[in-house]
DNA sequence: TTACGTGCAAATAATTTGCAGTCCC
DNA sequence: GGGACTGCAAATTATTTGCACGTAA
């Protein structure tokens, strides 16, 4: 359960733009990103932001969300997980064909794959440089640039 | 494995080495990744390799063998595309998460990610160049570098 | 002949959607 | 109170699999 207690008083559990213990600053987050601090978002997105960058799957946060004593339907995850996207919180990747991971790390960067372990890893930012870009077929302008580098155990 | 026992009309369609008319080469291609050049197997290669390099789907390729004429079950597309990519006469590539792409390109080159119509283009083989590659994981080593440039329409 | 291939339909897996009930503002 | 949010289950989409039959060697 939640381990402050700090009388919600006038219904809502959380309090707009202070930041109440157990929401930090999660709550004012989701405002700004025009999406309602409700129960489930707030526990996602402490999932999702509380521990530094990660890479998670739906399935993955699903697992997380139930295991940490705040069940959230399937559904609302994937719901979310878009909305957060939308937002701006949350980068889509698609390195897997199968499933697709959501970054929390929104800057530009780029990733390590573990082919063996199918996770995803953040690569130093300052490492990589790419140079001659080719220009775009005609019309087109340049969305982004992904470089995926696959790894696997060295035998 | 019998190398120049070509005798046409010994049962099959297709007769090994030489380029039997209808075949080519594609007959050859087959046996030397060590699959049987069967109908189905020799009209999907011709759709893929007929025509330059190529970026096709499973339902793509269910549709084109289709209109060709020779139609072939999409449990049969799938099973030998992923034949093909086994072999090496194919690459798999997973940029939009939902479908997989097979590429006939099997060389080691990048591509332009065209989002509006979801199509995949090679980007030129010379142009782009990465320097500066951070050192994987400890214990672990490159096995690919997939760089995608996403282009959309200049508005 | 005989093992490998193929087609079909049912089975999965990941994700989306419709809708009735719930909760935040 | 009212519209935004959720949960559930059914619907989709992409792909895989089991199994009887067909076909290359």
């Amino acid at each position: 359960m939640k381990q402050n207690d700090t009388t919600p008083g006038s219904g809502g559990f959380c309090h707009a733009e202070q930041a109440c213990p157990g929401c930090g600053n999660t709550c004012k987050m989701l405002r700004d990103a025009g999406l309602r601090p409700t129960r489930q978002r707030m526990a996602l997105a402490d999932l999702l932001f509380g521990k530094g960058d990660r890479h998670i799957s739906a399935e993955l946060l699903f697992d997380e969300a139930s295991q940490a004593g705040a069940p959230v339907s399937l559904a609302t995850i994937y719901n979310t997980l878009h909305q957060f996207t939308r937002a701006g919180l949350l980068k889509a990747i698609s390195i897997d064909s199968s499933k697709t991971y959501f970054d929390t790390n929104t800057g530009d960067h780029h990733h390590f794959y573990l082919e063996d372990t199918e996770e995803v890893v953040d690569m130093p930012e300052n490492g990589i440089s790419i140079a001659n870009l080719p220009s775009p077929p005609e019309g087109m302008e340049i969305a982004s640039v992904d470089v995926v580098v696959r790894v696997r155990r060295a035998r």
